[in-house]
DNA sequence: ATTGTAATGTTGCAATTGCAACATTTTAAA
DNA sequence: TTTAAAATGTTGCAATTGCAACATTACAAT
Protein backbone atom coordinates (compact mmCIF):
# COMPACT_ATOMS: atom_id res chain seq x y z
CA UNK A 1 0.00 0.00 0.00
CA UNK A 2 1.56 3.22 -0.69
CA UNK A 3 1.80 5.84 1.50
CA UNK A 4 -0.48 9.11 1.65
CA UNK A 5 1.99 10.98 3.99
CA UNK A 6 5.06 9.80 2.18
CA UNK A 7 8.27 11.52 1.58
CA UNK A 8 6.70 14.39 4.03
CA UNK A 9 7.84 15.00 7.68
CA UNK A 10 6.46 14.97 10.32
CA UNK A 11 6.04 19.05 11.35
CA UNK A 12 5.08 19.12 7.72
CA UNK A 13 1.94 16.71 8.08
CA UNK A 14 1.25 18.84 10.91
CA UNK A 15 0.93 21.70 8.85
CA UNK A 16 -0.60 20.29 6.12
CA UNK A 17 -3.80 19.25 8.06
CA UNK A 18 -4.06 22.01 10.02
CA UNK A 19 -4.09 23.69 6.45
CA UNK A 20 -6.93 21.09 5.61
CA UNK A 21 -9.05 21.39 8.54
CA UNK A 22 -8.63 17.81 9.58
CA UNK A 23 -9.95 16.08 12.00
CA UNK A 24 -8.28 13.06 13.95
CA UNK A 25 -10.54 10.25 15.42
CA UNK A 26 -9.97 7.50 17.66
CA UNK A 27 -11.98 4.35 17.61
CA UNK A 28 -12.66 1.32 19.21
CA UNK A 29 -13.31 -2.32 18.01
CA UNK A 30 -16.96 -2.52 16.43
CA UNK A 31 -17.96 1.26 16.63
CA UNK A 32 -20.05 2.60 13.78
CA UNK A 33 -18.52 5.11 11.83
CA UNK A 34 -20.89 7.82 11.80
CA UNK A 35 -22.11 10.15 8.88
CA UNK A 36 -21.60 12.91 11.25
CA UNK A 37 -17.60 12.73 11.42
CA UNK A 38 -18.19 11.65 7.60
CA UNK A 39 -20.05 12.43 4.82
CA UNK A 40 -19.70 12.78 1.12
CA UNK A 41 -17.32 14.94 1.23
CA UNK A 42 -15.05 13.32 3.15
CA UNK A 43 -12.06 11.28 2.67
CA UNK A 44 -10.91 9.33 5.94
CA UNK A 45 -7.04 8.19 5.83
CA UNK A 46 -6.59 5.22 8.17
CA UNK A 47 -3.31 5.81 10.56
CA UNK A 48 -3.80 2.48 12.15
CA UNK A 49 -6.47 -0.19 12.52
CA UNK A 50 -8.52 -2.33 10.13
CA UNK A 51 -11.97 -0.70 9.38
CA UNK A 52 -14.57 -2.62 7.25
CA UNK A 53 -17.63 -1.53 4.69
CA UNK A 54 -20.57 -2.97 4.30
CA UNK A 55 -23.34 -2.24 2.05
CA UNK A 56 -27.01 -2.73 2.97
CA UNK A 57 -28.87 -4.15 0.38
CA UNK A 58 -32.39 -3.70 -1.56
CA UNK A 59 -33.52 -6.76 1.05
CA UNK A 60 -31.61 -5.14 4.20
CA UNK A 61 -28.98 -8.06 3.93
CA UNK A 62 -25.57 -7.11 5.09
CA UNK A 63 -22.52 -7.53 3.32
CA UNK A 64 -18.81 -6.77 3.10
CA UNK A 65 -17.87 -4.73 0.08
CA UNK A 66 -14.42 -3.53 1.24
CA UNK A 67 -11.82 -3.53 4.36
CA UNK A 68 -9.14 -1.00 4.72
CA UNK A 69 -6.16 -0.97 6.43
CA UNK A 70 -3.01 1.30 7.82
CA UNK A 71 -2.78 4.08 5.20
CA UNK A 72 -5.90 3.52 3.42
CA UNK A 73 -7.84 6.07 2.11
CA UNK A 74 -11.75 5.18 1.76
CA UNK A 75 -14.40 7.72 0.93
CA UNK A 76 -18.25 7.82 -0.07
CA UNK A 77 -16.77 9.45 -3.44
CA UNK A 78 -15.34 6.29 -4.40
CA UNK A 79 -18.46 4.84 -4.25
CA UNK A 80 -21.00 4.42 -7.11
CA UNK A 81 -24.30 5.37 -5.41
CA UNK A 82 -24.82 9.06 -3.48
CA UNK A 83 -26.91 8.15 -0.01
CA UNK A 84 -26.48 4.20 -0.49
CA UNK A 85 -26.72 2.23 2.54
CA UNK A 86 -23.62 1.82 3.58
CA UNK A 87 -22.10 0.58 7.00
CA UNK A 88 -18.48 1.83 8.08
CA UNK A 89 -17.29 -0.48 11.31
CA UNK A 90 -14.03 -0.70 13.25
CA UNK A 91 -12.86 -4.18 12.73
CA UNK A 92 -9.86 -2.86 15.22
CA UNK A 93 -8.94 -0.42 17.56
CA UNK A 94 -8.31 2.63 14.72
CA UNK A 95 -7.11 6.02 14.14
CA UNK A 96 -8.28 7.97 11.12
CA UNK A 97 -7.69 11.65 9.85
CA UNK A 98 -10.98 12.73 8.25
CA UNK A 99 -10.61 15.83 5.34
CA UNK A 100 -13.15 17.67 3.52
CA UNK A 101 -12.41 16.45 -0.19
CA UNK A 102 -12.93 19.61 -1.58
CA UNK A 103 -10.71 21.05 0.83
CA UNK A 104 -8.34 19.42 -1.00
CA UNK A 105 -9.05 20.11 -3.77
CA UNK A 106 -9.62 23.77 -3.30
CA UNK A 107 -6.72 24.39 -1.16
CA UNK A 108 -4.46 27.53 -1.99
CA UNK A 109 -1.46 26.41 -0.68
CA UNK A 110 1.29 25.99 -2.48
CA UNK A 111 4.11 24.16 -0.44
CA UNK A 112 6.33 21.06 -1.84
CA UNK A 113 4.76 18.84 1.11
CA UNK A 114 1.42 19.89 -0.60
CA UNK A 115 2.33 18.41 -3.52
CA UNK A 116 3.75 14.94 -2.53
CA UNK A 117 0.63 14.71 -0.77
CA UNK A 118 -1.26 15.22 -4.20
CA UNK A 119 0.43 12.78 -5.69
CA UNK A 120 0.55 10.10 -2.92
CA UNK A 121 -3.25 10.61 -3.32
CA UNK A 122 -2.94 10.08 -6.96
CA UNK A 123 -1.05 7.28 -6.82
CA UNK A 124 -3.45 5.76 -4.37
CA UNK A 125 -6.42 6.27 -6.51
CA UNK A 126 -4.48 5.24 -9.63
CA UNK A 127 -4.42 1.76 -7.45
CA UNK A 128 -7.87 1.42 -6.79
CA UNK A 129 -8.44 2.18 -9.95
CA UNK A 130 -6.64 -0.64 -11.30
CA UNK A 131 -7.92 -3.10 -8.56
CA UNK A 132 -11.70 -2.23 -9.85
CA UNK A 133 -10.38 -2.95 -13.60
CA UNK A 134 -8.97 -5.68 -12.44
CA UNK A 135 -12.33 -7.41 -11.18
CA UNK A 136 -14.08 -5.79 -13.94
CA UNK A 137 -12.31 -7.52 -16.20
CA UNK A 138 -13.19 -11.25 -14.45
CA UNK A 139 -16.78 -9.83 -14.10
CA UNK A 140 -17.21 -9.70 -17.67
CA UNK A 141 -17.07 -13.21 -18.16
CA UNK A 142 -20.29 -14.90 -18.65
CA UNK A 143 -19.40 -18.20 -18.02
CA UNK A 144 -17.71 -19.45 -14.27
CA UNK A 145 -15.43 -21.19 -16.42
CA UNK A 146 -14.39 -17.65 -18.04
CA UNK A 147 -14.11 -16.23 -14.71
CA UNK A 148 -12.15 -18.28 -12.77
CA UNK A 149 -9.65 -18.95 -16.16
CA UNK A 150 -9.39 -14.69 -15.83
CA UNK A 151 -8.77 -14.68 -12.52
CA UNK A 152 -6.02 -17.13 -12.90
CA UNK A 153 -4.40 -15.54 -15.57
CA UNK A 154 -4.57 -11.99 -14.09
CA UNK A 155 -3.15 -13.63 -10.85
CA UNK A 156 -0.36 -15.25 -12.71
CA UNK A 157 0.21 -12.42 -14.98
CA UNK A 158 1.07 -10.33 -12.33
CA UNK A 159 4.15 -12.45 -11.02
CA UNK A 160 4.82 -13.39 -13.92
CA UNK A 161 4.41 -17.17 -13.06
CA UNK A 162 2.19 -20.10 -13.98
CA UNK A 163 1.47 -20.57 -10.34
CA UNK A 164 -1.06 -18.65 -8.27
CA UNK A 165 -1.70 -18.42 -4.62
CA UNK A 166 -4.57 -17.60 -3.47
CA UNK A 167 -5.07 -14.67 -0.93
CA UNK A 168 -8.42 -15.80 0.29
CA UNK A 169 -9.91 -18.83 0.84
CA UNK A 170 -12.78 -20.58 -1.98
CA UNK A 171 -15.90 -19.65 -0.37
CA UNK A 172 -14.86 -15.53 -0.18
CA UNK A 173 -13.30 -16.40 -4.29
CA UNK A 174 -16.61 -17.48 -4.62
CA UNK A 175 -18.16 -14.14 -3.77
CA UNK A 176 -15.22 -11.60 -5.84
CA UNK A 177 -16.46 -13.61 -8.83
CA UNK A 178 -19.94 -13.56 -7.87
CA UNK A 179 -20.83 -17.19 -8.29
CA UNK A 180 -22.63 -19.82 -6.20
CA UNK A 181 -19.54 -21.37 -4.17
CA UNK A 182 -20.56 -24.79 -4.87
CA UNK A 183 -20.98 -24.56 -8.94
CA UNK A 184 -17.38 -23.08 -8.38
CA UNK A 185 -16.32 -26.26 -6.61
CA UNK A 186 -17.91 -28.34 -9.21
CA UNK A 187 -16.04 -25.98 -12.22
CA UNK A 188 -12.91 -26.16 -10.53
CA UNK A 189 -13.23 -30.22 -10.55
CA UNK A 190 -13.66 -29.82 -13.80
CA UNK A 191 -10.53 -28.49 -14.19
CA UNK A 192 -8.57 -30.29 -12.67
CA UNK A 193 -9.99 -33.74 -13.97
CA UNK A 194 -9.44 -32.14 -17.97
CA UNK A 195 -6.01 -31.27 -16.69
CA UNK A 196 -5.98 -27.33 -16.92
CA UNK A 197 -4.93 -27.00 -13.43
CA UNK A 198 -3.29 -28.31 -10.55
CA UNK A 199 -4.01 -27.53 -6.90
CA UNK A 200 -2.20 -28.36 -3.70
CA UNK A 201 -3.48 -26.38 -0.43
CA UNK A 202 -3.64 -22.40 -1.72
CA UNK A 203 -1.26 -22.69 -4.43
CA UNK A 204 -2.59 -23.65 -8.05
CA UNK A 205 -0.64 -24.47 -11.03
CA UNK A 206 -2.12 -23.11 -14.77
CA UNK A 207 -1.28 -25.77 -16.81
CA UNK A 208 -2.18 -23.97 -19.91
CA UNK A 209 -0.83 -20.81 -22.20
CA UNK A 210 -1.19 -18.24 -19.93
CA UNK B 1 -15.77 15.43 -18.62
CA UNK B 2 -13.60 17.45 -16.04
CA UNK B 3 -10.59 19.20 -17.86
CA UNK B 4 -7.41 18.12 -17.45
CA UNK B 5 -5.98 21.68 -18.16
CA UNK B 6 -8.84 23.98 -15.97
CA UNK B 7 -7.40 26.90 -14.67
CA UNK B 8 -4.17 27.01 -16.51
CA UNK B 9 -3.23 29.40 -18.72
CA UNK B 10 -1.81 28.71 -22.57
CA UNK B 11 1.44 29.75 -21.51
CA UNK B 12 1.45 27.88 -18.16
CA UNK B 13 0.37 24.66 -20.63
CA UNK B 14 3.44 24.84 -22.81
CA UNK B 15 5.95 25.11 -20.02
CA UNK B 16 4.41 22.32 -18.04
CA UNK B 17 4.31 20.18 -21.50
CA UNK B 18 7.36 21.34 -21.99
CA UNK B 19 8.83 20.80 -18.34
CA UNK B 20 7.27 16.86 -18.27
CA UNK B 21 8.46 16.64 -21.69
CA UNK B 22 5.16 15.73 -23.48
CA UNK B 23 5.20 15.05 -27.14
CA UNK B 24 1.82 15.47 -29.53
CA UNK B 25 0.80 13.79 -31.93
CA UNK B 26 -2.10 14.15 -34.66
CA UNK B 27 -4.14 11.16 -36.10
CA UNK B 28 -5.81 10.37 -38.66
CA UNK B 29 -9.38 8.48 -38.22
CA UNK B 30 -8.80 4.34 -38.01
CA UNK B 31 -4.80 5.08 -37.47
CA UNK B 32 -3.46 2.77 -34.52
CA UNK B 33 -1.81 4.19 -31.76
CA UNK B 34 1.63 2.23 -31.33
CA UNK B 35 3.12 1.04 -28.51
CA UNK B 36 5.74 2.87 -29.80
CA UNK B 37 4.52 6.55 -28.49
CA UNK B 38 2.27 4.69 -25.83
CA UNK B 39 3.69 2.04 -23.58
CA UNK B 40 2.49 0.97 -20.11
CA UNK B 41 3.90 4.31 -18.51
CA UNK B 42 2.66 6.66 -20.35
CA UNK B 43 -0.38 8.46 -20.38
CA UNK B 44 -2.69 9.89 -23.68
CA UNK B 45 -4.61 13.25 -22.79
CA UNK B 46 -7.29 13.68 -26.07
CA UNK B 47 -6.98 17.67 -27.45
CA UNK B 48 -9.74 16.81 -29.88
CA UNK B 49 -10.73 13.88 -31.40
CA UNK B 50 -12.29 10.41 -30.85
CA UNK B 51 -10.90 6.84 -30.18
CA UNK B 52 -11.90 3.72 -29.45
CA UNK B 53 -9.98 1.40 -27.11
CA UNK B 54 -10.61 -2.50 -27.98
CA UNK B 55 -9.92 -5.47 -26.25
CA UNK B 56 -8.76 -8.70 -27.67
CA UNK B 57 -9.84 -11.45 -25.72
CA UNK B 58 -8.41 -14.97 -25.55
CA UNK B 59 -10.00 -16.68 -28.03
CA UNK B 60 -9.29 -13.53 -30.20
CA UNK B 61 -12.61 -12.07 -30.54
CA UNK B 62 -12.16 -7.76 -30.38
CA UNK B 63 -14.43 -5.94 -28.56
CA UNK B 64 -14.78 -2.31 -27.47
CA UNK B 65 -14.13 -1.68 -24.25
CA UNK B 66 -14.02 2.13 -23.85
CA UNK B 67 -14.71 5.33 -25.44
CA UNK B 68 -12.03 8.39 -25.36
CA UNK B 69 -13.30 12.23 -26.14
CA UNK B 70 -12.10 15.67 -25.70
CA UNK B 71 -9.93 15.86 -22.42
CA UNK B 72 -10.17 12.27 -20.97
CA UNK B 73 -7.26 10.76 -20.37
CA UNK B 74 -6.25 7.23 -20.59
CA UNK B 75 -3.31 5.05 -19.93
CA UNK B 76 -2.34 0.81 -19.12
CA UNK B 77 -2.09 2.18 -15.92
CA UNK B 78 -5.44 2.35 -15.68
CA UNK B 79 -6.13 -0.81 -17.19
CA UNK B 80 -5.57 -4.03 -15.28
CA UNK B 81 -2.94 -6.21 -17.19
CA UNK B 82 0.39 -5.00 -18.27
CA UNK B 83 0.69 -6.90 -21.74
CA UNK B 84 -2.80 -7.05 -22.28
CA UNK B 85 -3.50 -7.59 -25.82
CA UNK B 86 -5.56 -3.37 -26.67
CA UNK B 87 -5.83 -1.94 -29.48
CA UNK B 88 -6.31 1.38 -29.89
CA UNK B 89 -7.63 3.16 -32.49
CA UNK B 90 -8.44 6.65 -34.03
CA UNK B 91 -12.52 7.01 -34.82
CA UNK B 92 -12.28 10.43 -35.43
CA UNK B 93 -9.07 12.71 -36.70
CA UNK B 94 -7.18 13.00 -33.04
CA UNK B 95 -4.61 15.28 -31.41
CA UNK B 96 -3.13 13.78 -28.50
CA UNK B 97 -0.73 14.95 -26.14
CA UNK B 98 1.33 11.87 -24.60
CA UNK B 99 3.22 12.55 -20.99
CA UNK B 100 5.22 9.57 -19.33
CA UNK B 101 3.63 8.90 -16.05
CA UNK B 102 6.41 8.72 -13.82
CA UNK B 103 7.61 12.00 -15.25
CA UNK B 104 4.49 13.41 -13.60
CA UNK B 105 5.20 12.10 -10.33
CA UNK B 106 8.85 12.85 -10.34
CA UNK B 107 8.68 16.25 -11.26
CA UNK B 108 10.22 18.32 -8.88
CA UNK B 109 8.62 21.66 -10.42
CA UNK B 110 6.54 23.40 -7.79
CA UNK B 111 4.29 25.86 -9.34
CA UNK B 112 0.80 26.58 -8.98
CA UNK B 113 0.03 25.58 -12.11
CA UNK B 114 1.35 22.10 -11.92
CA UNK B 115 -1.06 21.97 -8.59
CA UNK B 116 -4.12 22.54 -10.38
CA UNK B 117 -2.42 20.03 -13.05
CA UNK B 118 -2.30 17.42 -10.78
CA UNK B 119 -5.58 18.21 -8.91
CA UNK B 120 -7.47 18.24 -12.24
CA UNK B 121 -6.15 14.68 -12.84
CA UNK B 122 -6.82 13.61 -9.55
CA UNK B 123 -10.63 14.60 -10.36
CA UNK B 124 -11.00 13.38 -13.60
CA UNK B 125 -9.65 9.77 -12.38
CA UNK B 126 -11.55 10.19 -9.27
CA UNK B 127 -14.51 10.34 -11.76
CA UNK B 128 -13.38 6.96 -14.00
CA UNK B 129 -13.22 5.51 -10.37
CA UNK B 130 -16.64 6.13 -9.75
CA UNK B 131 -17.92 4.98 -13.15
CA UNK B 132 -16.10 1.46 -12.68
CA UNK B 133 -17.70 1.20 -9.02
CA UNK B 134 -20.95 1.79 -10.41
CA UNK B 135 -20.45 -1.12 -13.11
CA UNK B 136 -18.89 -3.25 -10.23
CA UNK B 137 -22.04 -2.04 -8.49
CA UNK B 138 -24.86 -3.37 -10.77
CA UNK B 139 -22.24 -6.63 -11.93
CA UNK B 140 -22.24 -8.20 -8.30
CA UNK B 141 -25.98 -9.01 -8.32
CA UNK B 142 -26.34 -12.22 -9.86
CA UNK B 143 -29.65 -12.67 -11.92
CA UNK B 144 -30.31 -10.06 -15.09
CA UNK B 145 -33.41 -9.02 -13.16
CA UNK B 146 -31.33 -7.95 -10.21
CA UNK B 147 -28.98 -6.34 -12.92
CA UNK B 148 -31.26 -4.30 -14.84
CA UNK B 149 -33.10 -3.15 -11.28
CA UNK B 150 -29.49 -2.05 -10.16
CA UNK B 151 -28.93 -0.20 -12.98
CA UNK B 152 -32.02 1.84 -13.47
CA UNK B 153 -31.95 2.73 -9.51
CA UNK B 154 -28.45 4.02 -9.90
CA UNK B 155 -29.50 5.90 -13.14
CA UNK B 156 -32.71 7.35 -11.47
CA UNK B 157 -30.44 8.05 -8.36
CA UNK B 158 -28.14 10.30 -10.34
CA UNK B 159 -31.03 12.35 -11.48
CA UNK B 160 -33.50 12.12 -8.22
CA UNK B 161 -35.88 11.04 -10.10
CA UNK B 162 -38.15 7.93 -11.13
CA UNK B 163 -36.93 8.37 -14.98
CA UNK B 164 -34.03 6.46 -16.59
CA UNK B 165 -32.91 8.07 -19.88
CA UNK B 166 -31.00 5.03 -21.43
CA UNK B 167 -27.69 6.79 -22.76
CA UNK B 168 -27.19 3.81 -25.15
CA UNK B 169 -29.37 0.86 -26.89
CA UNK B 170 -30.91 -2.11 -25.54
CA UNK B 171 -27.62 -3.61 -27.47
CA UNK B 172 -24.97 -2.24 -25.72
CA UNK B 173 -27.11 -2.22 -22.28
CA UNK B 174 -26.60 -5.99 -22.67
CA UNK B 175 -23.45 -5.63 -23.07
CA UNK B 176 -22.56 -3.17 -20.50
CA UNK B 177 -24.54 -5.63 -18.01
CA UNK B 178 -22.63 -8.66 -19.39
CA UNK B 179 -26.24 -10.54 -20.29
CA UNK B 180 -27.66 -12.20 -23.05
CA UNK B 181 -29.33 -9.45 -25.26
CA UNK B 182 -32.70 -11.87 -25.99
CA UNK B 183 -32.67 -12.91 -22.07
CA UNK B 184 -32.52 -9.38 -21.30
CA UNK B 185 -35.49 -8.38 -23.49
CA UNK B 186 -37.46 -11.20 -21.93
CA UNK B 187 -36.77 -10.15 -18.84
CA UNK B 188 -37.65 -6.23 -19.25
CA UNK B 189 -40.82 -7.73 -20.98
CA UNK B 190 -41.57 -9.55 -17.47
CA UNK B 191 -40.56 -6.19 -15.52
CA UNK B 192 -43.15 -4.28 -17.92
CA UNK B 193 -45.77 -6.91 -17.23
CA UNK B 194 -45.69 -7.21 -13.70
CA UNK B 195 -45.87 -3.92 -13.27
CA UNK B 196 -42.48 -2.45 -12.35
CA UNK B 197 -41.53 -0.58 -15.35
CA UNK B 198 -42.83 1.64 -17.97
CA UNK B 199 -41.17 2.07 -21.12
CA UNK B 200 -41.61 4.50 -24.01
CA UNK B 201 -38.80 4.99 -26.36
CA UNK B 202 -35.62 5.61 -24.35
CA UNK B 203 -37.49 6.61 -21.30
CA UNK B 204 -38.01 4.52 -18.86
CA UNK B 205 -39.88 4.74 -15.76
CA UNK B 206 -39.24 3.34 -12.55
CA UNK B 207 -42.98 1.94 -10.57
CA UNK B 208 -41.31 0.99 -7.43
CA UNK B 209 -39.88 2.53 -4.39
CA UNK B 210 -36.40 3.72 -5.27
C1' DA C 1 -40.07 7.11 -51.44
C1' DT C 2 -37.30 3.03 -51.49
C1' DT C 3 -34.15 0.00 -49.92
C1' DG C 4 -30.96 -2.12 -47.03
C1' DT C 5 -29.20 -2.50 -42.44
C1' DA C 6 -29.40 -2.46 -37.63
C1' DA C 7 -32.11 -2.89 -33.58
C1' DT C 8 -35.70 -5.06 -31.18
C1' DG C 9 -39.08 -8.57 -29.64
C1' DT C 10 -40.31 -13.41 -29.17
C1' DT C 11 -39.88 -18.25 -28.36
C1' DG C 12 -38.31 -23.25 -27.99
C1' DC C 13 -34.73 -25.72 -26.36
C1' DA C 14 -30.39 -27.03 -24.33
C1' DA C 15 -26.78 -25.87 -21.24
C1' DT C 16 -25.31 -23.73 -17.28
C1' DT C 17 -25.92 -22.36 -12.87
C1' DG C 18 -27.91 -21.78 -8.30
C1' DC C 19 -29.78 -24.00 -4.47
C1' DA C 20 -30.25 -27.31 -0.96
C1' DA C 21 -28.71 -30.98 1.53
C1' DC C 22 -25.26 -33.65 3.24
C1' DA C 23 -20.53 -35.86 4.08
C1' DT C 24 -15.91 -34.87 4.92
C1' DT C 25 -11.99 -32.17 6.07
C1' DT C 26 -9.65 -28.30 8.06
C1' DT C 27 -9.08 -24.86 11.37
C1' DA C 28 -9.33 -22.56 15.56
C1' DA C 29 -10.53 -22.40 20.24
C1' DA C 30 -10.94 -24.21 24.83
C1' DT D 1 -6.23 -33.27 23.05
C1' DT D 2 -10.90 -32.50 22.43
C1' DT D 3 -14.54 -30.20 20.44
C1' DA D 4 -17.12 -26.94 17.92
C1' DA D 5 -17.30 -24.19 13.93
C1' DA D 6 -15.99 -23.13 9.44
C1' DA D 7 -14.57 -24.47 4.99
C1' DT D 8 -14.70 -27.64 1.33
C1' DG D 9 -16.38 -31.28 -1.86
C1' DT D 10 -20.24 -33.62 -4.04
C1' DT D 11 -24.62 -34.35 -6.20
C1' DG D 12 -29.63 -34.23 -7.70
C1' DC D 13 -32.80 -31.17 -9.21
C1' DA D 14 -35.10 -26.98 -10.57
C1' DA D 15 -34.65 -22.42 -12.30
C1' DT D 16 -32.36 -19.27 -15.00
C1' DT D 17 -29.94 -18.09 -18.79
C1' DG D 18 -27.73 -18.34 -23.28
C1' DC D 19 -28.26 -19.52 -27.91
C1' DA D 20 -30.34 -19.77 -32.29
C1' DA D 21 -33.70 -18.68 -35.38
C1' DC D 22 -36.99 -15.77 -37.04
C1' DA D 23 -40.50 -11.86 -37.45
C1' DT D 24 -41.10 -7.13 -36.93
C1' DT D 25 -39.89 -2.47 -36.45
C1' DA D 26 -36.91 1.60 -36.61
C1' DC D 27 -33.49 4.06 -38.84
C1' DA D 28 -30.33 5.82 -42.20
C1' DA D 29 -28.67 6.31 -46.83
C1' DT D 30 -29.58 6.93 -51.51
Amino acid sequence: MAQIFANISESNKCKLLKTLEANTYSFKENEEISAVMYNVNTIGIITTGLIEMFKIDYDGNKYLVDEFLEDDVFGYMFNPIPNTDLEIIVKEDATIIFIDYQEILKSPINKPYYIDFLKNLLIIINQKLQEKNERLEILTNKSIRNKLLAYFRIMAKKHSTRYVYLPFNFTDLANYLVIDRSAMSREISYLKAEGFIEIKGKRITLLYDI
